[in-house]
DNA sequence: CTTTGTTGTGAGTTTAGCTCACATCCAGTG
DNA sequence: CACTGGATGTGAGCTAAACTCACAACAAAG
C-alpha cells in the first residue's frame, strides 16, 4: 500500500547481478549462475554503484568483498529474492499431464518422448494412461489425445491432428505362408482385432471400397499394443493404425500387404482451458502436432507400400 | 546460500508490473505508477501467466481482481519489493554537497541553480559556503569549486574550469564623473578590493602589462559580493572576476571600462573520490562545466567591451 | 618472468520492453 | 438499442537496456 513512485530506482536486473556477486564473492561465478558473461555483471555492479552513489565492492587486488554498505544491501536483496523465489514456487502449478490410450502411449508416445525432452529439457510431463472422457476441472489433465469418436468436454480447446491411417498387418513369415494379394484372400486368414474396436475389419473394408466383404475377427485383444505383438508373432492379420505399428514396420517384424488408408477416425488434442495459457503446454502441443505430421497418422511415403 | 539455478524464472520487470497491478486492481493505474503504457503492463501480466501457467487475474467484465493464486503471489511480491525498497533507502547516501565561496555562491551559483534543477528535477544538491581546504573523508562534501591557488587534497579528482577573467568595474555614474580612458587614470580613482585578495589590483596591472603602475586599494570588503555592491553604489572602482559581476554588468548597474582579462588564477572542481561514482554527481559536474563555459570565467563576446 | 585467474571496458549486436494505434469488450446511459 | 466512456488485448515496429566479444589491466602464484 505504500511504495512511493520512487525516483530512479536501479534496474532490478542490476540488483540481482549484485546480489549474486556478493553471495559468491565473485563476479565470474555470479555471471555463471545468471548465465551471462562476467562483463555483463561487471557493468551492472558499476551502474548500481553509480545510481546508488556508494561503492558496493571493495576491489583489493583480485578479491571482491562487499563494502559494509554492499553487505547490508546484499543481505536485504538476498532476503527479497528469496521471498520472490519461495512465492513463485508456491504458486507454480504441477507438471503438465498428458493423457492418451495405453496403445498410443506405449507404441507411439513413449518412443518419441525422449526427443521432446531433448528439445525442452526443463518441461516436466506426466503421462496419464486413460481413454475415457475428461473433466478438466476435476481431473488433473492438461492435454489429452483422443479419437474424434469421443465427444470432448464443453470447455476443451480442440486441435485436429489429422486422420488415422489404418491397414492390415502381419508377420512376414505369416504372409509367406498365406499370400495376401487381394482383399479377398483375407477370407482364409486368421483375423485379429481389439476389444476396444471390434468393428475394425468392417471399417477397413468400407474405407477401401470392399464393403461387400464380411470380415470378422476370430480373436481379439485388450489393446492395440497386444494386438500388434500378436500379429508380429505370426498369430494372424490385424487391422491397426499405422502410427502404432511404425516401429514394427520399420524393423521388418510386421508387413502391410495392402498398405494404409485414411480411416474414418481423426485424432484430436483436447486442451484444458486452465492449462492453455502455459508456455510449456504450447511447446508440448507444437511438438505433438509436428510429430504427428512427420511420423504420425499419415504414413511416410516409403512406408506406404507395406515395407 | 540456497538459490538454485532455477529454470525459467519470469522476468523481474514482469513481476513488478503484476505486483503493481494487483495492488491497484487495475493495469492502467499500475502503468501510471510505473510510468509506462497500459499495453506494456498487459503484456507483462500475460507473459507471467504463461511462464507460470496459472491465471493470475480474473477478467470479469471491466474488473481485474487477482485470482487466489494471483493474490498469494502479489502478497509475496509486495513484501519482497518492500524489502528491496527499504534496503535501498538504508544504503542510499545523502544529497550531493557542493562547496564554494560565499561570493561564487551568491553571485554566480544560486542565480543559475534553478536551471540545473529544471534539467535534473530529482537531484538534490546541498550547498556549503566555505572556501577552505577540504578533507573529503571528514567533511561531507562531494564537490568543491576552488581557485588554483589553493592546493587540493591528495585524493581529490581535479577538473579544470578555465581561467578566471578579471577587470575593473564601477558604477556608470562614477565613470561619468571620473573618466577612465587609460589605466593611468586609475591613479585618481577610489580603488576598492577584498580582504581575501588584497593584491587584486597589482595582479590586474601585471596581467594587463601595466606592471609599472602601483595601484593600491584604499578600502576593502570581506567578500566579492559586498565589493560588487559597493562598486555598484558608486563607492569606487573594484577589480572583480567577470563571472561574479555578470548580472550587474548585464543590468547596467556596473560597467567595465577596460574590459576583462584572463587572470593568473584558474577555477577548479575538486571531486570527492567516494562521490565520484555517483551518476548525479556526473550530471552536476557536467552542468557546472557547461555553465562555466557559457556564462562563466570567460566573458561572452559582447560583454568584453565593458557593456 | 611467465602463467593463471580475475575484473574493467570500447565497440558492436541482440532482444526485452516499450510505444502507438487500433480492436475489443463491458457497463452504464439517454 | 445504439452510443459513449473506460477498461484491457494485440499487431507492428522502434529504442534503449542488456548482452557478447575481444582485448586490456592487474594481482597472485609458480
Amino acid at each position: 500500500m505504500s511504495q512511493q513512485p520512487s525516483q530512479s530506482l536501479p534496474s532490478l536486473v542490476a540488483l540481482r547481478a549484485f546480489e549474486a556477486t556478493a553471495r559468491h564473492r565473485s563476479m565470474s561465478r555470479a555471471a555463471e549462475e545468471l548465465c551471462v558473461t562476467h562483463g555483463a555483471v561487471s557493468r551492472h555492479v558499476k551502474a548500481l554503484e553509480a545510481t546508488l552513489g556508494v561503492p558496493l565492492l571493495a576491489r583489493r587486488g583480485t578479491a571482491t568483498d562487499p563494502t559494509p554498505e554492499g553487505q547490508r544491501l546484499a543481505e536485504g536483496l538476498t532476503t527479497a529474492f528469496g521471498v520472490i523465489h519461495a512465492t513463485l514456487e508456491r504458486v507454480r502449478p504441477g507438471p503438465l499431464t498428458l493423457s492418451c490410450s495405453a496403445s498410443i502411449m506405449l507404441c507411439w508416445l513413449i518412443p518419441r518422448m525422449a526427443g521432446f525432452h531433448r528439445r525442452n529439457p526443463d518441461v516436466q510431463v506426466e503421462l496419464n494412461m486413460n481413454y475415457d472422457k475428461v473433466d478438466f476441472s476435476r481431473d488433473n489433465i492438461s492435454l489429452a489425445i483422443r479419437s474424434s469418436t469421443i465427444p470432448p468436454p464443453r470447455d476443451a480447446i480442440i486441435r485436429e491432428l489429422g486422420a488415422e491411417w489404418i491397414g492390415p498387418v502381419c508377420a512376414p513369415d505369416y504372409l509367406a505362408a498365406m499370400p495376401l494379394v487381394t482383399p479377398d484372400d483375407l477370407a482364409g486368414a486368421h483375423l485379429l482385432a481389439t476389444n476396444t474396436r471390434p468393428e475394425a475389419w468392417r471399417d477397413w473394408a468400407e474405407v477401401t471400397g470392399n464393403g461387400g466383404l464380411t470380415l470378422k475377427a476370430q480373436r481379439s485383444f485388450d489393446h492395440f499394443y497386444l494386438l500388434i505383438q500378436a500379429a508380429a508373432c505370426g498369430l494372424g492379420v490385424a487391422v491397426v493404425p499405422h502410427m502404432l505399428a511404425l516401429s514394427e514396420l520399420q524393423s521388418g517384424r510386421l508387413v502391410a500387404p495392402f498398405g494404409f488408408t485414411p480411416g474414418a477416425r481423426h485424432l484430436r488434442l483436447w486442451i484444458s482451458p486452465q492449462a492453455a495459457i502455459r508456455a510449456e503446454l504450447k511447446a508440448l502441443e507444437a511438438w505433438l502436432v509436428g510429430e504427428m505430421a512427420t511420423f504420425g497418422a499419415a504414413p511416410r511415403p516409403e512406408a506406404r507400400g507395406g515395407n
